[in-house]
DNA sequence: AATAAATTTAGAATGAGTCTAAAAAGCTCA
DNA sequence: TGAGCTTTTTAGACTCATTCTAAATTTATT
């Protein structure tokens, strides 16, 4: 475990938000001025690899990373873009039967619209 | 709908694959050789927009297509690839539920071992 | 300390997807 | 039909996230 390594790492765990590569690698040169873009994309890859970090694609151009590693589901305003996270019962064994087979890890995402950006009237000049 | 809109459909709605942009544009060609990219890639959007196809991102390095908009799961080998889709009884209700709010799409990939790979064993030589 | 192995760095390279501006094709309605 | 307008297509330039590379640095091992 490096410096560099630590500081990505405390990066995405303190708080709960999915940052992209771009922004870990800024919040990252905040503490280690020096560090470059190529050793936060390996170390992304390293600690997903150790089970500490989770990748979610397909949310925006660029990837995302969880602090958890246990899949859970992702729900995305499609308005405002915020990701929060949530969970359903009994998930895990609702797939194995729908898929007949063990898994090793699934992505869920689900889009919508936050009560926040439902309650703007999109049509009024004052949204 | 244009000539070229027309022949990326039926491409896409020929087999049950989930085709990239860019073996869309390969097929396209051979029956429209002077075909653009571009149109290619105007045109997913386009057909998305109308809700007879949809995109389904972060399976690979490129997006992919899906010759039917309605949600729903895609399980996807981590040894060959394959991508094939199944459904979940009620899972539109579920979410819902766990989420506390009506939804626009949801996206759900679960990543196993299909049972051809499974039977392959791993470690032979002849593997 | 010496050697080997892993990591970091800067910058070049890759590649999916987007943008642009000009040409072509489709519409519309007199 | 055809003049004028809008939409689509095209080729190629461009963007930008990510990966690769090779040299320098750090870490681990004897």
């Amino acid at each position: 475990m490096t410096k560099q390594r630590a500081v990505i790492l405390e990066v995405i765990r303190s708080d709960m938000c999915h940052h992209t590569a771009d922004e870990i690698f800024s919040l990252a040169k905040e503490r280690l001025p020096g560090i470059s873009r190529a050793t936060v994309y390996n170390n992304l890859k390293v600690l997903e690899s150790e089970r500490l970090i989770r990748r979610i694609t397909g949310d925006s151009l660029s990837d995302r990373y969880d602090n958890s590693y246990i899949p859970h589901g992702h729900m995305i305003c499609e308005d405002c873009g915020e990701i929060k996270d949530f969970n359903l019962d009994d998930f895990d064994n609702m797939i194995s039967e729908a898929i007949g087979s063990e898994f090793n890890s699934y992505e869920l995402k689900v889009r919508y619209t936050c009560d926040a950006c439902r309650a703007r009237c999109g049509k009024c000049i004052n949204a």
